[in-house]
DNA sequence: CATGAATGAGGCTTCATTCAT
DNA sequence: GATGAATGAAGCCTCATTCAT
């Protein structure tokens, strides 16, 4: 046991080691890529964020590509988790749409970088990476807003909306997230972003047209 | 008076050409720009795509990034008149605003290549280009929403919205006109997409909850 | 006619400087693949060879490996003509044989270089290069030893032969061939060669054991 | 003498040991040397086929340079213990010099990938060895070659072989030797190689001319 | 003795830009 | 005005070698 203990705890210690570097780098490229575009970013500046040398970076990833599948696979895997939780369909529509955007407030504001990458490089990722990352990637994005969708139906039925096409509300909510993500809605703090998220649910949910007095 | 005719149709003839390759030029680059992203871009496609050497494009554009500029130039410049053209103040804001969005929605599908490319490298192109030209792309963009929100203030005033924070309004109509933009709303048709407007003025302007039945 | 002959002579003078250019860049390639090997060879010796940037070699040549097809392809052509114009059948088996050894030894001391990296590297390129290539150069190689077996039966029929297997013949002169190419005999000169040569023959067709006196 | 040859004992454990692993270091080498060639072949591999760590190899080997040496060095040093057994000059000439072969013949079904790396390496090798070691290994292959001329000599003398130039049938046996090691003249099995070193033979002593008859 | 993470020099290749024709 | 050959800086990636554990 004494023995066993020791060897898990060198094992693991270099496995921890190992894997922080690996999140070092990974960290460093998400900067860089930010910064200056997937194709403009070079390894010498990330090795040199990450403080390791070139040769290192592939070490842990086989190529370029590689460190941008690894963070966009992260980020996705994160977000997913993160919806999952509050997108229950156990509460009321709209706190879980808030809470939606106050969570997703929360990680751009944690993670700017990696919203600052996925904001300048938007679509043109889907351009350099390959046909197959592609088309998971879609199919991830696709089935999630499918379950909003869905969702959205219930609380139509629920009485909680107007019965509006369920396309054009999961539109409109779609088109707002990524907004969000995109431009942070020129908001410079968190509590800034959710005061602008109040405003937003008020108009979503009741409209900007001055209702006619009776 | 036949010999000036002659000449100065020789000279516009001339000009005429000169700025028809100019033209061709500036296309095969949108269209290459916004397959490959500007850095992935390269010159050869361009010349292969516009069927000029690539030396020739040297003669109409000093280097790559003053294509993307005159690109960027064009396009704001076109999107400024359409603008100015419609939300005028004169008309009823809910109007106004959907002629903006229908505009801008045939603009999509006349010259897709463009947005495209706007919206695979929405964020990235500003890290790409000079401090100067982004300080300057910045100035008229906001310009245009310093605009638009005085527009949105005479609306509430007018009492033809509800009091709510301008920046609100702003905002949500910012992000749903971006959002359209990059992802034209999934929408195949102009038609499709026209109607997608409609919807979207209906949710914008009344809201999706479900109003208390008296 | 006059405007033809213009245009034809300068797009030949163009066309005839780019058949140079490609053929000093090869040359250049066979000397230095001669010298470090293929793998060990470098574009920039081989650049600094050619008095060429190294961009340019790719203006003629897709990469390294095409370099070295380009070179053999070359090579095994060169051979094909010479053998087919001597291996013919008409003339004696000893005559024409001698012929082919003659007139590879002259090649052997015109391009010395290409039978240093053809010597050097003899089955390691077959290694380096991809599989199509490789299928490519071993059918070409067999079929030209498969006509000279068939030579060798004519010879036996002729009577000028033994009546051995002709495999053993073939093989026999197969490595010297091969031997002379590598080694070049430890030959410094044409001249010696040939003699040397004149030796072999003697030795192939009569034997080197002391034939018993009647 | 118990602890003493518990001590012996256990060091020559450890220096048989040692000695094991420098030679599947050594035969790893050979075999990967032998498939990509000395250049393109990597320590990666070699470390991956001899399984041990890369680090590891430098233990027993200063560079990857000195383990080419030492496979050479071996190579060479066994080469020269067979010979010296067989050409003694005690028995006939045609009797040592098929031995010879058929010695040759076996070392080359018996470590097919020394000879695939000697064969496919030939002449690059020595582009790539230091100066000092390819003078050492040029003397050395003199030197044999030098002894077997002297060979050659007394049978002249002896009258088993006709008086041709001495450098002649060197030359001649050299060139078959290397090819044979080149290409195992084509030949599968080791039956099938001594069945073509014995019509080489007759070939080489009786020559492939059909003799008058008389 | 054995390991394997880290290094950095150096190789191949691309591409924006220039310039002689 | 148009061409396209030539350039060379810079990027990605490999790999022999070192060194702390």
């Amino acid at each position: 046991m004494n023995d066993n203990s020791n060897n898990n705890a060198k094992l693991s210690r270099r496995e921890r080691e190992k894997e922080a570097h690996r999140q070092e780098i990974l960290d460093a490229a998400i900067k860089v890529f930010a910064e200056k575009g997937f194709s403009s970013a070079t390894l010498d500046e990330i090795a040199q964020e990450a403080e390791f040398s070139k040769g290192t970076i592939y070490l842990y990833f086989s190529n370029k590509e590689d460190l941008l599948y690894s963070i966009l696979d992260n980020t996705f895997k994160g977000w997913s988790v993160l919806f999952s939780n509050i997108i229950t369909g156990k509460r009321k529509f709209r706190e879980e749409i808030t809470d939606m955007f106050n969570g997703l407030a929360e990680e751009i504001f944690k993670k700017p970088d990696i919203f600052a990458l996925l904001s300048a490089q938007h679509g043109s990722l889907f351009n350099t990476i390959s046909e197959e990352k592609r088309t998971e990637f879609c199919q991830k994005h696709h089935q999630f807003w499918s379950n909003f969708e869905a969702r959205t139906k219930k609380a139509i039925e629920n009485g909680e909306l107007r019965e509006i096409p369920t396309e054009g509300i999961t539109g409109m909510v779609h088109g707002s997230l990524d907004a969000m993500l995109l431009t942070r809605w020129n908001c410079q703090s968190i509590t800034e972003l959710k005061n602008a998220i109040e405003i937003f649910m008020d108009i979503l949910f009741n409209g900007i047209a001055k209702k006619k007095e009776i």
